[in-house]
DNA sequence: CATGAATGAGACTTCATTCAT
DNA sequence: CATGAATGAAGTCTCATTCAT
């Protein structure tokens, strides 16, 4: 008997899963051009060739990938879009995104990988970022302006490079200070 | 008649030279897996082969040029080095380190690429990193104590990220504000 | 539908074959450095990268050819392993030596082309040697003793020897008279 | 003041002498195809270049050195030709073969080396050969005869089978009882 | 006569991708 | 839908040989 649509369609999501999380590890361990393949299908569990069955190419599965994550970090985003930030929520939106460098690790450092190689693929990618920071930058600038900083769309480039300085430096370093650091910011942004 | 031993001394410095600058360019345009030696040793306007006569391998000439360039900067620290900052020249410590990231835009994009795909090379490269910056932590956190800062070791920390971040940021973003951040961060530092 | 477990292990017992096949013979007629893995493949009719399929490198592809015909003349030895040799016995051991000797002339070029390069690989090969010929040894002293000769393990020795330059003879001459030899061998020993 | 060619003369003979020590110590211990010229320049004191000043090729150097050895045996073996072998000269003769066979390790590792790989040279190098050993053949033959052998070709043959043997043996294995073999030499043949 | 920097062909090996089953 | 054998382009590195000095 033939499988149904809805089997196959099963079976297709519970594979992309699977390869996407196989890719994901592999990539963020070994970089784009030492990760193969064949280890990527192994870790899956599944045959080299499948793969070619979902994504088109090694390169497409990474598009994939790093449009998958950013979408999940914009969703969670626009949660609390109501387009102001209270003081409780800045800390909320603090700590979560102190939660979230922890939890996503292997994708920060496959993020800031493709960053830094242009070549792997177009800037097409940064457009895609673009439109997902839009609102936050808004939002943000929005709390400091009312929180009487003096210069908020600098204060926004400021915390923006932050972020970015702290996560590389908790990627890299295994005894960086995370905790610590959320503190002070906290006391300095709330 | 053969060479004298300075004019094949002299040979030797300059194809070094010629081949780090061509694999400097190459490496940060390219990434590590994606630079070719063919590539670098057309843009070095050599043959392939006599790169091996200089360096022992692709990695090897990434190491130097990762070492290389720490060594230069370093360097340049150690010259104001009375184990004191008074504020002017914490000024120009700021001043000093915003032209060299402009200055050395390909050497930065190595070394964040390096930082973040551990696989390339084994942590005795951190080592020499942390050899490197030993120094200067000890006077920056010297300074901060000196002018007040709650937590200078902290606040070390974070002018750490800070410019990492700022770095990254101006690497991947051609608008970059780069002249405004500097102000901003002398403003609030000295 | 993925071809079945049996019919894969039947492609890749074939492959292997294949493989050791070319690889005896173009080992043989160029020696181990002079040989390709491009030639090897081509004398395979397979493509030059199938071979990283079934060995992981030329050194291993060269060791599993010594190994796998050490193998093969033990197999054959251990046949009429009662511990005594009778005079018929000797003289059916002794035409089967050269019966080998005749059937396997690629791999004796082989056989004596890597003793004679230690730096091809290790000495791991000579105790695999010296095991396959241990019981072979104390068997023929024992004839030897048996049959009245003075200084049996002398006598060992100089059989040894002496196959051993006739394999070579034979090998570099194409005039050498083995049939004559043998016959002179049986007379003089049995 | 220009060197006069007697002076051009000598260094020229002491330049092929360092040359070809060089060479035959590194084609013995690495084989024709891992030896570099790198290396034998190393091991003469000279530079690479130099080589070709007095050898047109890596295999011309390695043909000279088996020209050269081949003419050192004959010289010597040419000594007492007087057509006849009497027992003492017989005696003489098996203690010279086995001397030379310590004296000239190097080089008969490089020989039989050479004889497994035809393609390293053409044939022309057996021819030399063959005529080297002419002389000797006869004398041997003849001595076996007056000496009441049944068949004294087939004893020539025999002998020369086992004295490769026994000096690929000894090439090969550290322990191999020269002496006890060459003692029992004489015992069967004089 | 002597040096060693320079060349470039060619070898081994890897791996994304295809495709017969 | 799934497998993994097979391909072949491409990359790193070696080294005999040349040649300017």
């Amino acid at each position: 008997m033939p499988r149904t649509k809805e089997q196959v369609e099963e079976i297709r999501r519970k594979r992309v899963r699977q390869i996407m999380d196989a890719g994901l590890n592999v990539f963020a361990h070994k970089g784009f051009h030492s990760a193969t393949i064949a280890e990527i299908a192994h870790q899956a569990g599944i045959a080299k060739g499948l793969i070619y069955n979902y994504f088109t190419s090694k390169e497409e599965l990474l598009y994939q990938l790093i449009v998958d994550g950013l979408n999940t970090l914009i969703e969670k985003f626009d949660e609390n879009q109501d387009g102001v930030l209270t003081n409780t929520e800045m800390e909320f939106f603090i700590n979560d995104m102190f939660r979230k460098i922890v939890e996503n690790r292997a994708y920060w450092k496959l993020y800031f990988s493709v960053m830094l190689q242009p070549d792997v693929f177009s800037k097409n990618i940064f457009v895609k970022l673009e439109e997902a920071y839009a609102p936050m930058v808004s939002i943000l600038v929005e709390y400091f302006r009312r929180n009487g900083f003096a210069n908020p769309e600098m204060e926004f480039q400021i915390l923006h490079a932050l972020s970015d300085g702290i996560i590389i430096n908790y990627l890299v370093n295994d005894d960086f200070p995370l905790d610590e650091i959320k503190r002070e910011l906290i006391k300095r942004y709330v």
